[in-house]
DNA sequence: TGTACATCAGTGAACGCGCGTTCACTGATGTAC
DNA sequence: TGTACATCAGTGAACGCGCGTTCACTGATGTAC
């Protein structure tokens, strides 16, 4: 059969989006792609259609889920919100509770750093333009300093949200992301007032 | 063969190190069993004379690595380290480069999410105590908000390290490194601070 | 307008491979007599 | 003291299975005449 117009590139969208969500949820050594494919509801063998390798899948849902990523917070930037309403959004028991919709940064860095170079340079390149997001939202600093502050915030954002969802006792978890909160926020402030040092 | 005493409890603490090892190094799913009896200087029909599954090796993995890390930590507080010379020590180029031997929680708490219950739970035991030992070292505030405040520190350091080992650039990764210590410094002293609010 | 052909997204079986796990077996040693 | 036997840590081949990848094939549609 040959498709209409557009079916092609349709098509591997909805594999890139299975792919990003499995993924995220259950880590990419986790998901194979004979089920990734029945998940959107084509065979095996299509997979090759569209895509070189497995790893080129991987590269290509991490550079998307990471500027989709970015582009809500710069959406939500621009109706208002602060670096502590970002900090307050992300560790929130939903998010917790939906890995497969939220952070792929939280959900997939550990994994990252063993793949191979060509994939951790496209995470590099995006998550520099990421901290760099957050280090010109920070209220004081030297340029560099702001960049280690920016790149400290995001690390405790990420590694909080990794143990809420190791841990297997819901209080403590809920306790968890609650510190977070605290923390962030007030790591944002002291960050603030040691320019005046 | 029959062995002498005390060989089976040698054999298996071998197999016990070696795994620690390279879960830490190249993570849990990444570790096949033929492989790391190899490495232990067995063949690996042996594994299941010592271990009843592969899971049950990683939560006595997981449960003498905290625990050893533990110790390291009283340890080190007892010759008068403080916790900024923990957050200093932690966050190290040295301990970038050697996930093998360095915090299993920063190596595994991602992949530990997707373990069954049993090993979840076994998990959040041990870190319970690791964050009360954070949070009995915090300057001050009311036992619940320093266990909150102790378990973000611990997330920042676990999330930092993450991606400074996760970055394919040697800058930026010894610059999220730097952060980190300085962030971490700055909570400690901002959630002193606080108390006096 | 009608027919023959080229295109190519998708099919589904098959490839070699390594996985976790099982099991019949080995053979050096400790124990019983 | 010497011999027969029980023990059991470790061997290594085999199990079924799912992995990533390959490939000959299908068949609906667009294009050429």
């Amino acid at each position: 059969m040959r498709y209409e117009k557009g079916q092609k590139d349709q098509t591997r969208q909805r594999i890139l989006d299975t792919a990003s969500r499995r993924f995220r949820g259950e880590g990419v050594s986790a998901v194979g792609l004979a089920g990734l494919m029945r998940d959107a509801g084509l065979t095996n063998g299509a997979f090759y259609v569209h895509f070189e390798s497995k790893e080129q899948l991987v590269q290509e849902v991490l550079v998307d889920a990471l500027d989709r990523r970015l582009d809500a917070l710069v959406a939500a930037k621009a109706h208002g919100a602060t670096l502590e309403d970002a900090i307050r959004d992300y560790l929130t028991p939903a998010r917790r509770d939906a890995p497969d919709e939220s952070c792929p940064t939280a959900a997939l860095v550990a994994e990252i750093a063993h793949h191979p170079d060509a994939t951790r340079a496209l995470f590099t390149e995006r998550i520099a333009v990421f901290i760099d997001f957050i280090a010109a939202n920070l209220p004081a600093g030297d340029a560099g300093a702001r960049r280690g502050d920016a790149a400290a915030l995001f690390g405790m954002m990420v590694g909080t949200l990794q143990l809420a969802r190791a841990v297997s006792d819901a209080a403590l978890s809920d306790q968890i992301l609650a510190g977070g909160v605290v923390a962030g926020i007030a790591l944002v402030r002291a960050l603030a007032l040691q320019q005046g040092d």
